[in-house]
DNA sequence: GTAAAACTTTCAGGCACTGCAAACTTTTAT
DNA sequence: ATAAAAGTTTGCAGTGCCTGAAAGTTTTAC
């Protein structure tokens, strides 16, 4: 990798992190796309070379590259249960949140205080949601127009997202991986009633 | 209900009707709120009385207001499993979706060729949803802040958007109600493969 | 009929975001 | 080393969403 594309990585992820410290202090809708690019000493042009909108800035890449995910998905045996295949191939993902803690948190609480970005959670990879639902499908023997698909990949999304949340109000010392198992189970029981699960 | 509340109701859902007529002709991001409001015989600033964004107008209003689905789900009684009791709740929704058929399948068609507007569906409500989770919190007697009720209520959620997407691509005879029932039985089996449901 | 209340419109303006073309920087080829 | 090529940053002009304030119009209440 060459020195303009190390240059490159450094402008987007000075953005990034001016936006998020700017959007923790203040609330979103008092910063500017020009003071988040001031901040990174670029100019508010140049700003929406790396990121289509101001949004996208807080949010950052994706984690995980949907093609291995969905790769993973099909590699893994037809008798695994779909949450818990689902559950298996996010796993490389929780890791490297939670390598990043820090940086997550701040992310995590920064879209917790801005409705507008809880929809942009929901739907960060939806564009690449299509692939998803796709692998489900061919895992089952249905096709992507199906209900089950369809309903699969955006239940154990929203349980990743929850989990997430969960995490990011929880103790320095709760890992991820357990609210995202936690969450995972439910869907797994179809959400019974957890506290009569003893009985 | 006097003059003056018919003229705004009037007024509201000519908006809705032409935004939703020239999203659907041009798609929604070659229509501005000046032809909106043009075609409903208004000022571009009282599209803003009406709506908070063009968004809004494509959505409408809710089908049933949050405090009565609310009311209703806690006067079940308590050993309905959580998703049987969301799926009763939501009934009166249903029936009013269905009545309006017409209107709905244009809105789902532009929701669907608009990506923007897909994630202002999943939140439609979402304003109103801390009130739904505290009220499956208060059924299960757990807090608004633990994992279950925020889980139960997103994942609901995200199932009757999925019915309402499946119905939407359906045929004529195809009732809104017979896809969310698929959906939430499929949400309380925990996403058990369909294909071997019969073993 | 008149005054108050509610609603609409006009106006001025902020900010996100885009296309274009000019300037600049890094890389490549010679 | 140098010049061309390729990629990046920037300023500029412009569109469109959305807002606050003030003035104008319609409806309601008495």
């Amino acid at each position: 990798m060459g020195l303009r594309d190390r240059k490159k990585q450094q402008t987007r992820s000075a953005l990034t992190a001016a936006a998020l410290r700017l959007a923790d202090e203040r609330g979103l809708d008092h910063v500017t796309v020009e003071e988040i690019s001031a901040a990174a000493d670029v100019s508010s042009r140049t700003f929406f070379n790396y990121f289509a909108t101001k949004d996208d800035a807080i949010l950052g890449e994706p984690v995980i590259d949907n093609e291995t995910v969905c790769r993973r998905l099909l590699e893994l045996p037809r008798d695994v249960p779909i949450v818990d295949a689902v559950l298996t191939v996010f796993e490389p993902a929780i890791e490297v949140m939670q390598a990043d803690r820090e940086l997550w948190l701040l992310r995590m609480r920064v879209i917790k205080d801005n409705p507008s970005l809880l929809l942009a959670l929901f739907t960060q990879g939806a564009a690449k949601e299509q692939e998803f639902i796709a692998a489900i499908a061919a895992r089952v023997g249905l096709t992507p127009a199906d209900t089950f698909p369809q309903l699969a990949s955006v239940v154990t999304g929203s349980a990743f997202r929850i989990a997430m949340m969960r995490w990011a109000t929880a103790g320095p010392d709760d890992q991820l991986a357990d609210f995202v198992r936690e969450s995972f189970r439910m869907v797994a029981t179809g959400l019974a009633d957890p506290t009569t699960k003893g009985t």
